[in-house]
DNA sequence: CATGGCAATGTAACCGGTTTCATGAAACCG
DNA sequence: CGGTTTCATGAAACCGGTTACATTGCCATG
């Protein structure tokens, strides 16, 4: 494993020259630029990463903070992989790279520092928070640090932290035209944890949608889940006595639990009771009698992840407003 | 940002000492390895990792390589999420970062060396790799290289490199052995690509199970498929005219794309075909009545490799067999 | 009481790059 | 033609650690 020194020698130049061949090529002579990379392909010469992190400060890593301990909320979810896959396929397209972060050692399992220690002991230049709503401090604390950080869903600002969102109220929206437009009068919902700003957003889209329409949401027609099957289902189930002809569900998983509940209950899909759900999880289109869904881009999210992060360390300020992905009506059978 | 010099300085002593406290403490004195302790604490330092990295040529970093190319096969498979989850936490219980690989970019798209150059530049520690079967040169590069692999799903050997994978042959059994216990006697199966390991296996342990039961598999009632929900549906339509009374899916996708082609012949599942799957992804429990499947255990998978990297990179030789994980049998409504 | 061994620590070389500053040669200018 | 720029390059400090080797003081031993 050849070093720049031993390069260096070989090609009769300074290491200094053999550093700038690679980082500012412009500046040095057409013909002892040919002849150092010519024979650093030779002898299979690579830059060493530490050692030029070590001199720069700037690793070419940006840092992916998910909290998979099973212990805390939000950290599998099933569209998460199509997310990473985008994010992943973006950052690499620039020379970066991805590291998933483990928790500080040296911190405890529950320190605010945990994440914020692991990013500056490794030079990290940059991070993608997923962490579903649940305002972790120790993710406050990388902001606060003025690390630059992209946080996925989630309504965090700073001066070095901006937000890549769906359009959850817009997608809301569509949901209820979509239900009116169907004629529905009799109309439910299942939303998501009410304090997660992805969940208010969805409600409020909504509620106002269907507030415009003159067929204002009653309190009693709304049950929240935890995005999960199982409270989907319960939500339902709370949500039948009230004999609605229609429901949004804020989330898919929620969508098909509340379809099992439709179904025990004896009735049909959507004959009886009409099902919306969101986000277009695989099942979605699987399920019969495949579920109508308002889509979220999750392509889109994790490459707009991708460059907003590489706008950053290139320089731009955090935007202030998270960045809005449209989301999409996708019809089938269930509406 | 505190340096070892600084710390040092603040406690009078030298920086070997500092360094010596946090990487063999046995041999500091208690009261100046509190002393630095304390201090460390005091001050927030942190050890540069590129430094140290730089110094030993450890990085504690595994490299994850998983060729997200959306022009390469095998990249997305619904239960890779679950698989890394596991690995992830696994590895970050031992202090192990998880680097996810952009090709090097000195190196083609198509190179050889595009995996193998970004692991010598970062001095990654050993890689997880994710490849679905096809048998990509710049992965067997790796292999050659002799840099510590842990492969999923995919027969690699080598002084350095060892497999994790189901026991896809066992499974195959299992499924046959179910659907022989159910009575059936005309039995199609729908395999993965021939190609490919774990299709072979699932297809020799069923085919096996069969024979031993005096029910040999013949070759007109076996088609292939991709893995992907369409290739069942296909491969589903061309197995109707054998009119089997039960099918084995080698993977669920597959299983419930062969469903839907059933539905479509206006048959009913399990009362004219009953099928079982493999995998036990998420959808299986969904679509009904439920598909019953071998499952695989994905969380097992991740925390094995995990071990099994770990095991190499403290100096154990790489097992020459695959570590081979259990599978069961999930019953559910469609056998 | 000299001696050898051990425990604790310090000194300094080294890991492999980047970058500031200095230098020499060539080009340019009036 | 002397003086000033400009261009290409080299020398050396520096980034922040690790570690082989040297040094010191202390204690047990013969």
């Amino acid at each position: 494993m050849s070093s720049i020194k031993e390069l260096a020698r070989r090609c009769g130049v300074s290491v200094a020259t053999v550093s700038r061949v690679f980082n500012t090529p412009e500046i040095v002579s057409p013909g002892t630029r040919r002849h150092v990379l010519d024979m650093a392909a030779e002898v299979g010469y690579l830059p060493n990463e530490s050692a030029r992190t070590l001199a720069t400060k700037k690793s070419n890593m940006v840092g992916l903070v998910w909290d998979t301990d099973h212990r805390r909320p939000g950290w599998r979810h099933p569209f998460l992989q199509d997310i990473l896959v985008a994010l992943k396929s973006a950052l690499s397209a620039q020379g970066l790279h991805l590291l998933m972060l483990a928790p500080d050692r040296g911190a405890g399992p529950d320190s605010r520092q945990r994440f914020l220690r692991a990013v500056q002991r490794h030079n990290v230049d940059g991070v993608v928070i997923i962490d579903n709503g649940s305002r972790d401090p120790a993710v406050l604390a990388l902001v606060d640090a003025e690390v630059p950080c992209v946080a996925l869903d989630l309504r965090f600002t700073g001066p070095t932290c901006t937000s890549i969102t769906s359009d959850n109220a817009g997608g809301g929206r569509l949901a209820a035209q979509h239900l009116i437009d169907r004629g529905h009068h009799r109309i439910a919902t299942i939303t998501g944890p009410p304090e997660t700003w992805p969940a208010a957003e969805r409600l409020a889209g909504f509620r106002a949608a269907l507030t415009e329409a003159g067929q204002p949401l009653a309190d009693a027609d709304i049950a929240s889940g935890d995005w999960y099957l199982d409270s989907g289902y319960a939500a339902m189930k709370r949500l039948l006595p009230r004999s609605p002809t229609a429901v949004f569900a804020a989330g898919d998983e929620m969508a098909v639990g509340a379809m099992r509940a439709i179904h025990e209950a004896g009735l049909r899909i959507p004959g009886d009771i009409a099902i919306i759900g969101f986000d277009d999880i695989e099942v979605a289109a699987l399920v019969p009698p495949g579920l109508t869904t308002v889509a979220q881009d999750k392509t889109g999210i994790g490459t707009a992840a991708a460059e907003a992060i590489v706008a950053m360390l290139l320089g731009s300020p955090a935007p202030a407003e998270p960045t809005t992905l449209p989301t999409a009506l996708i019809t089938r059978g269930s509406t």
